[in-house]
DNA sequence: CGCTCAAGCAAGCAGTTGTTAGGTATACGG
DNA sequence: CCGTATACCTAACAACTGCTTGCTTGAGCG
């Protein structure tokens, strides 16, 4: 967090593995997971290259030996954001039977991930940096994904008949991803509490 | 919206009451709607003095004429959408007697003046600007006046035991307020459609 | 040993940022 | 017609932005 620049791993491919960390040592990976950490806590564009590379211990013009560009960061950032809620989610619901009880468990599973994933915390993006230019594909497609996912276990549902089921996906996703701007650790409620009475709400009314 | 500055109001108080333009010329306003826009398309950080000031046709530094910093634009912006969405959904449930209806009428206001304001587009700010040090006060006062008005609306209803009346409306909110990242004019849907389908699932569920 | 090359540092580029100081034209009250 | 206030312009400030360049270090390999 407040590491300094260490000379000390300049030129090694690797440290050698620590016995103590059993994950190795991966520098992309420790960017994104900082630079994740600022995007959310200060947005994109308030949050500056030299911002992400103090985090990570390192020098600013460092960074672009790992990344071509901010926005590739950002990217990188969505990407493994998407693929943490994606796996969350998929792993949440296996085994379950119950259409109205996968959705339930997902959405626990995704507020779960949102918010309480404190070493690698997720922003879902409200939305896209500005010059993401050619990236901007590639961010739809990785957010498509993850829509299709949720989209599969509201066609499952038993609803009423002229339930738009797109706009009924829309909602609880906003709903699930609105979470991030009023929710505090240790304010009464967990986070899986918090997906589940969504459903709830939607399943009985009220 | 293209308008180069003009020395020819300098010095003016006003310029004479234009015949055709009813409403009488104010620059304050035209910069909070100018800044309104811009915020609201690329956000706040990534929105420059120079943006609003070249929108407004105007130049950067006479800004400061109106406005002591950038932070206290966004403090204006966000009071007058907060003052426009308040005006808006009182209005549109005085009359109504059934809570829920009420309700419905609410949202149906709220994405209205949201997503179809499109001369005094409307932002309501998943996060406030990083540097907003002594105007947070100012900001979370005027959120939670809407907050509590949404909070009557939700206390009338008759909702079964063991609903959180909290989440219920944090809930609401956040998926109104979430239409911003995926509406689209002529997407199918009108705005006032998207709000009243909401509260229609959550009244009979589904 | 000598070569290669990833990983990082040091320094700086050109452009942009929010903001300010000082000057100028115009309107209005006296 | 004079003084004051308003609204704006001009020009710049220091700080910061994303990014590039040239160099150094040291591990791995034949």
């Amino acid at each position: 967090m407040k590491a300094k620049p260490q000379p000390g791993n300049r030129g090694k491919r690797r440290p050698e593995p620590d016995r103590e960390a059993v994950v190795p040592f991966d520098r992309r990976r420790q960017i994104i997971t900082e630079a994740a950490r600022l995007f959310a806590s200060k947005g994109f564009e308030a949050t500056s290259i030299r911002d992400i590379a103090a985090a990570t211990g390192i020098l600013s013009g460092s960074l672009y030996h790992h990344f071509a560009s901010k926005e590739e960061m950002f990217v990188a950032v969505h990407q493994t954001g998407m693929e943490v809620v994606i796996r969350t989610v998929t792993e949440a619901v296996r085994g379950i039977d119950d259409p109205w009880e996968r959705l339930a468990a997902a959405a626990a599973a995704h507020c779960t991930a949102l918010l309480e994933n404190s070493d690698f915390m997720i922003l879902v993006f409200p939305k896209f940096p500005a010059n993401i230019g050619a990236y901007r594909d590639e961010l739809v497609r990785q957010r498509d994904e993850y829509d299709a996912l949720i989209a599969g276990l509201v066609a499952d549902l038993d609803l009423p008949d002229g339930v738009d089921r797109r706009i009924f996906r829309l909602h609880i996703l906003g709903a699930l991803n609105w979470t991030q701007t009023w929710y505090r650790p240790g304010c009464g409620v967990a986070p899986a509490e918090i997906g589940r009475q969504l459903v709830r709400m939607l399943r009985r009314g009220g």
